[in-house]
DNA sequence: GCTTCTCCGCAATTTGGTTGCGAAGATTGT
DNA sequence: ACAATCTTCGCAACCAAATTGCGGAGAAGC
């Protein structure tokens, strides 16, 4: 779909603030209301507007830690990928999972309340996931970005 | 703060939803209209809602990539550290940066159009950071799994 | 068992979302 | 260059949802 100017600038205007008035957004946009809400409503038929969510503070929510895992399968064949990820997707802990190539052969990162949650969470259900053989944790000691924003 | 059921299935629907209808947010909740929305007020006060954001497709606005930099830096004092926070901070294509123990010092999430377009990135933005030595990029083939619906 | 505190639901009010239409500007073809 | 057409705007009326105040019920504490 092709963006100009104005919806570069409600994008950035809504990343900011999902429930912006429309009113506001049109004033914030240089537009009156109803165009500014055709805009909208456009973006989110075409897609590139996907969702609108809240954004909770993991701590306030007792998941206040971020965890890498590095995840090694037995072997990389279909089924066992196929396998894996179905397994992972089902586990509410992991924010996001991505296929390695190299190195490892998957990236996890697991919220969770502490350590001991952390460790609970690994022995009881990534490393049961069948075809994994072997897996790694690395602790962020400090996060110094975490954004849901797109540059646009 | 102390969240109850009502509070925690309030946060899972504005997780999924957060433009939700107050009245229909009171209705999957069980509640009226106007405890639910006080609630949520409440909730939004504690900090326990951070925030609601759109979030976008990045296909849409070609940043479809996502790419791993694994970064080592000079030296691990904090004026270094300090430095490096802040001007990764301001790179917009970065989305998330945490520090390391062990391994590497740094882990950042880059989102690009291609390889091209990190690459450029890479070498004009990431290396020139003062302090940091040396830089390992690596690609996820799939994402398996990228939510931003915490457990709760 | 009485008082107090908390939290609910109802109803009135205000605010913002939504739709239809006419006009202005941009674009295309002659 | 001009005319026809298409796009996108702004205005105004309408409709729906958010917001607030108040009275009452239930739970907790004395």
């Amino acid at each position: 779909m092709k963006l100009d100017d104005i919806d570069k600038r409600i994008l950035r205007a809504l990343q900011r603030n999902g429930r912006m008035a429309n009113n506001d957004l049109a004033n914030e946009v240089g537009l009156s209301p109803s165009p500014c809400l055709r805009r909208v409503k456009l973006l989110e038929e075409a897609g590139v507007i996907d969702r609108y969510v809240a954004v909770l503070n993991p701590a306030s929510i007792d998941k206040g830690l971020t965890f890498f895992t590095r995840i090694w399968l037995k072997t990389q064949d279909e089924d066992t990928i196929q396998h894996f990820a179905t397994e992972v997707a089902k586990l509410p802990q992991v924010m996001e999972c991505y296929l390695m190539l190299g190195d490892c052969d998957a990236l996890v990162r697991v919220v969770a309340a502490d350590v001991n949650d952390y460790r609970r969470f690994q022995s009881e259900h990534l490393s049961r996931i069948k075809g994994v053989q072997n897996v790694k944790t690395d602790v962020p000691s400090w996060t110094i970005k975490y954004t849901s924003e797109l540059p646009i």
